[in-house]
RNA sequence: GGCGGCAUAGCCAAGUGGUAAGGCAGAGGACUGCAAAUCCUUUACCCCCAGUUCAAAUCUGGGUGCCGCCUCCA
């Protein structure tokens, strides 16, 4: 498995840390509001990468945390007149909501950083025990100067970023890049008390102080957006390995953004969509075939155009699913034949290739490839009549691999009574060859999402 | 000012030395009562210029255009 390292901006191959495990870390959301589809990019391909390895056989702890407190939540929770507590609970529940949609499984952990003020008042500690942070008033501060290696995951140098800082530089701090790990406490602010007085901590400190606890003082995986490279990711190291002495991380991870007309969706810059509103025009899963058919360090642009595409895309995928399944239900238990045998011989070779992609960086637009050209190769191969045998393999095949990518997931259901009847009704107008009829059920049934697809093995459906 | 990314068909997108995967859309054909689904066929001088090489979308240099980080941001 090679893996792009922003550390060492190489492709390098993943030697996990414990052999046989994978230890991982993902910076989520800050819960002050609904994510949008640029937030949801990063949740799903470190979700496949979860799931790939898990295929590979690797036992993968995944540690996801939410920002319960910070600037954003507070100001939110002021607008919305409800405490910040509060606030938290029901963007945590709606986050669930859109990631499950998304197909989004759940992180082993989801530390919240107000459960770990403890933790984070003695690793602010240790900081400033090794000379590595000091308070200024009710504030306590990283300072940058003292560690060496700031700026060897961003590459840049101190001096660099000082002159092209925005921030304010007359303030209490020794360096303008110094960071705040703990903030004082102001009017009206959720405070906990601490060595430095009743405060909160800063936003860095807390990933570092939850991966360590939940994964160990070196992890093998640590992502996120690109966005977070400086000064997020930066800043985690600063304060991991400020205390620890050891690598933080030992491979970067970090996806590339979702434009909007070419420009990075943002909060900021207003050109958002959050996830439940696409959840209102399509179906969650074409979004996420959508961020999978591009290379996750690459940019994409979205829009409803490039949906719809997608959606007709993930349309065949399932077409041929449903149509594996159905074939299989009256498929003759028997041997094999030269036929089958010719594309059972065949389905390790696709297997063989979807792993050469995901094991290239993650690609899961070439791995999707490959699944397009299974399924070309099934449909060619099974159209009716063959053994079950024959069909279960392509179908488990399909299956597993649509399967790490978390597609294909949704079952066809059942159909109500009164629509199983009017099929019937329909069946029988075309043995007696009244076509005006079986029309016309055929559109009544369309209109109520039912298509019809007439085979040599008698009528499927499906719904739309 | 510093650091970094991108430019491949109508649209999207893989491919990092041996003359271009895949998807969507379009066209033609097969199959079908008609459809649908499916299969077959079909559409690319890989942004420009120069260089290295037997050979470059792929490496080097120079352009052009677009974008990002350096402030919260996935």
């Amino acid at each position: 498995m090679k893996l792009y390292n922003t550390l060492t901006k190489t492709k390098e191959e993943f030697v996990p840390l414990h052999p046989g495990e994978v230890r991982m870390y993902s910076c989520g959301p800050t819960v002050y509001n609904y994510f949008h589809i640029g937030n949801a990019r990063p949740f799903i391909i470190f979700d496949v990468f979860r799931r790939y390895m898990e295929y590979k056989g690797y036992k993968v702890t995944f540690v996801q945390n939410f920002t319960d407190i910070d600037d954003k939540m507070i100001q939110r929770a002021k607008e919305e007149g409800v405490s910040v507590k509060e606030l938290a609970e029901k963007y945590i529940a709606e986050y669930y909501t859109d990631a499950d949609a998304l197909g989004i499984r759940r992180a082993d952990v989801h530390p919240r950083a107000t459960e770990h003020i403890e933790d984070i008042i003695h690793f602010i500690q240790q900081l400033i025990d090794k000379g590595l942070a000091y308070q200024a008033g009710n504030d306590v501060y990283y300072d940058t100067g003292a560690f060496e290696e700031y700026g060897k995951l961003s590459g840049q140098n101190l001096e660099d970023l000082e002159l092209g800082a925005r921030i304010d530089i007359s303030d209490i701090k020794k360096n303008p890049m110094d960071f705040a790990l703990w903030k004082g406490q102001k009017t009206g602010e959720p405070a906990w008390d601490s060595p430095w007085g009743p405060g909160r901590p800063g936003w860095h400190i807390e990933c570092s102080v939850m991966a360590t606890k939940y994964l160990g003082e070196t992890i093998d995986i640590h992502s996120g957006g690109q966005d977070l490279i400086f000064p997020h990711h930066e800043n985690e190291i600063a304060q991991s390995e400020g205390v620890s002495g050891k690598p933080f991380a030992r491979y970067w991870l970090h996806n590339g953004y979702i434009n909007v007309d070419n420009r990075k969706m943002s909060k900021s810059l207003g050109n958002f969509f959050t996830v439940r509103e696409i959840a209102q025009e399509f179906d969650l899963e074409v979004v996420r075939l959508f961020m999978l058919s591009s290379h996750y360090r690459n940019p994409i642009n979205f829009s409803r155009e490039l949906l719809e595409q997608e959606q007709s895309a993930l349309e065949r995928l399932y077409n041929a699913k449903n149509n594996l399944e159905y074939l299989l239900e009256d498929a003759p238990e028997r041997p094999v034949d030269d036929a089958e045998k010719q594309l059972l011989d065949q389905l390790p070779e696709f297997v063989a290739g979807f792993e050469r992609a995901m094991e290239d960086d993650i690609n899961t637009a070439d791995a999707i490839g490959v699944i397009f050209d299974l399924v070309r190769e099934i449909n060619t191969h099974i159209t009716g009549g063959q053994s079950a045998e024959a069909i279960r393999a392509a179908l488990d095949t399909l299956k597993s691999l649509t399967g790490i990518l978390g597609l294909l997931t949704k079952k066809r259901g059942k159909l109500d009574s009164e629509i199983e009847e009017l099929i019937e009704k329909r069946e029988q107008a075309r043995k007696d060859r009244n076509w005006t009829l079986a029309d016309s059920i055929r559109d009544e049934l369309k209109k109520q999402g039912i298509v019809l697809e007439d085979t040599p093995q008698g009528v499927r459906w499906k719904r739309i």
